[in-house]
DNA sequence: TCAATAATAGAACGACCGTGCTATTGATTC
DNA sequence: GAATCAATAGCACGGTCGTTCTATTATTGA
């Protein structure tokens, strides 16, 4: 009843939620590259131009579905993981949920990792962006790390980085084996290098320096 | 001398030799849909029809190469890796190879990684191919990690595909931090993540199960 | 050397790309 | 309800895409 006065939503903002939304979807299957104009259009029912407006180029088009898709990941995986204490706990429910987000989310892929190989050889604004979401996700990790060895949990011959730099590879390797083997046993394979990437962290000789 | 009658090299290979060359070096770094018929025209200095002529559709022309990518691959980084022995050594030798190869031939990223997150969503030949060559890799690692076992290097409690699952996601790990960060510390952090996947198969309370 | 044939070039096609312009429709405010 | 401004559509542009057809040049084999 109260919409009118000082209504902010200008309906603008609904049809541009409702293509970031589409965009989203096309980005974790075709890539980034796919976000055409064109096709965006074409799904979403309204003319190339009325489209266009909402963005102005191309590019201004991709950092903005890269930024909804940020949004969704913090908003799936990494708050949700902040109800446990930091460290191993928080270490454990980062991962799980890590691993389901794009699930949760109704994507077929994961549209960071995408992004990552489509812009990793390609300076400019996207690149940029990927590149500090991904290390602002292994500071998170590394910051967990840290509290874990300071409460005790882990060892203290430790390296947050490493460790960092071992759970993407484990995340990385998951998605792989998911859309491309469709592989059953892939969730038990991340499980178990997740399971012994922990364990090695917390015997006082761990190798992971 | 003896190059007259029975000459094979029909000249036309030899382009389509420099063809793939510079397809190769492009698809590390701008990925397979950028292999576009015009622009590998422009780069090698011949009409679009010309180069055309040699792989009659853009899908041939990205399989062959791909098939050229792992050729070199074969060449650089598995075949030297016969020289050790199967099971531990054989496995260090690949993975170091593995990770240099891309260097060795000239490459500014590696177009199978490439190749994996472009068509691991996109139904076709590419992506059968891919997912072969993959499992080919896969298999190769797993094969040396059987014979670890069955020698003796390694626990009997070491799961082959697990093993080769987490290899590959350190890797993976590797060429984005590379390229993503650029990172003097990648280079390390591999080894060592390397070496805690060899260590815990040695020990029989490996929990790589 | 000469015919046969392989290799390459040229021009053109319909389709789609990103982007700018100008209307026109729709919503918000008084 | 009229004025105002945001939101969208229509149309056109130059460019590149993959592909086809027809010519022309190189290379080959006798």
């Amino acid at each position: 009843m109260p919409s009118h006065h000082k209504r902010i939503a200008r309906k603008g903002e609904e049809t541009r939620a409702a293509i970031l939304d589409i965009a989203v979807r096309q980005s974790a299957t075709q890539g980034f590259d796919a976000l055409t104009i064109g096709s965006l259009a074409a799904l979403t029912g309204m003319s190339k131009s009325g489209l266009f407006a909402h963005f102005g180029s191309k590019e201004e088009l991709q950092l903005a579905t890269l930024d909804e898709v940020v949004r969704r990941f913090t908003e799936t995986a990494y708050l949700p993981s902040l109800a446990a204490p930091a460290g191993t706990q928080r270490l454990n429910l980062l991962f799980v949920n890590w691993l389901l987000w794009t699930e949760r989310c109704g994507l077929k892929a994961c549209p960071m990792m995408s992004a990552m190989s489509e812009f990793d050889d390609q300076p400019g604004p996207m690149r940029d962006a990927v590149a500090h979401q991904m290390r602002r996700l292994d500071r998170e990790v590394a910051g967990n790390v840290r509290a874990a060895i300071e409460s005790g949990e882990f060892s203290g011959a430790v390296t947050p980085e490493q460790f960092a730099f071992e759970l993407f590879g484990i995340v990385a390797a998951c998605y792989r084996n998911h859309s491309l083997y469709q592989d059953a046993e892939t969730g038990n394979r991340a499980k178990a290098a997740f399971q012994r990437l922990i364990d090695c962290a917390r015997s006082p000789s761990a190798s992971t320096t």
